[in-house]
DNA sequence: ATCTACCCATAGATAAACTATATATTCAAC
DNA sequence: GTTGAATATATAGTTTATCTATGGGTAGAT
């Protein structure tokens, strides 16, 4: 049986820029706001989403800085950059033209 | 640099078995086939093309037999299985509901 | 003859996501 | 006081899909 992915492969690092668009946030608290936010269904695993955090960070399209939460804790917040918004646009349209594609290829006429 | 799929990754299957759901068609057709009714914007390599029909010939949801085209060439036709179309069935409600979270994920509203 | 379009297929590289594991802290419950 | 759940970060190693690159071969037009 082919593994059954837990997201749509290829859409992560999509799904955490935009999370942080709308505000700086730690690791952890990502992936809740990923899961919350799509009702279960997508679930963003420890060992996925700090290897994207880091390829985010090596592309200048997040900082980083140790802050503590409100419950007490250590944890890095990371925030979106100038080029971290810019990509975010970039990969929002091609999302969308690609699913725009597939959906013609799914449909039922003939082109 | 991330590299850029031609594809959104996880998609090729789905779109390979809905092909062959319109009709039998042999591996350059089933590229050709997506190539145009996503108009260009999706393109299939070889080398994610065949090994993709071997997996599905693999998993049952397709079977193959060999004949002319209508320009006298050998090849292979696919066509889809009772199987395979139960599959169909399957990974469309799958990825629409994946599209659905996503789409949540980025609407600008807070949970 | 040569070129283009048609056709199949595999080997090897690459990248993204997974599982598994390790570490550590806070707070509540017992 | 210690146990456990939830919070928090991170890496190593595996798996899988897709890609690039390559190989083979045929039909028909120029």
């Amino acid at each position: 049986m082919p593994r059954k992915s837990d997201l749509l492969p290829g859409t992560l690092d999509m799904l955490i820029l935009k999370t942080l668009n709308r505000a700086p946030l730690h690791g952890y608290g990502i992936a809740l706001s990923i899961r919350r936010m799509s009702d279960d269904v997508l679930t963003v695993e420890e060992g996925s989403l700090y290897p994207a955090l880091q390829r985010l960070l090596a592309q200048g399209w997040v900082k980083a800085e140790w802050k503590m939460t409100e419950t007490n804790r250590r944890a890095r917040y990371y925030t979106l950059t100038a080029a971290g918004r810019k990509q975010l646009g970039i990969e929002l349209s091609q999302f969308e033209e690609m699913i725009a594609a597939i959906t013609r290829v799914l449909r039922d006429q003939e082109a």
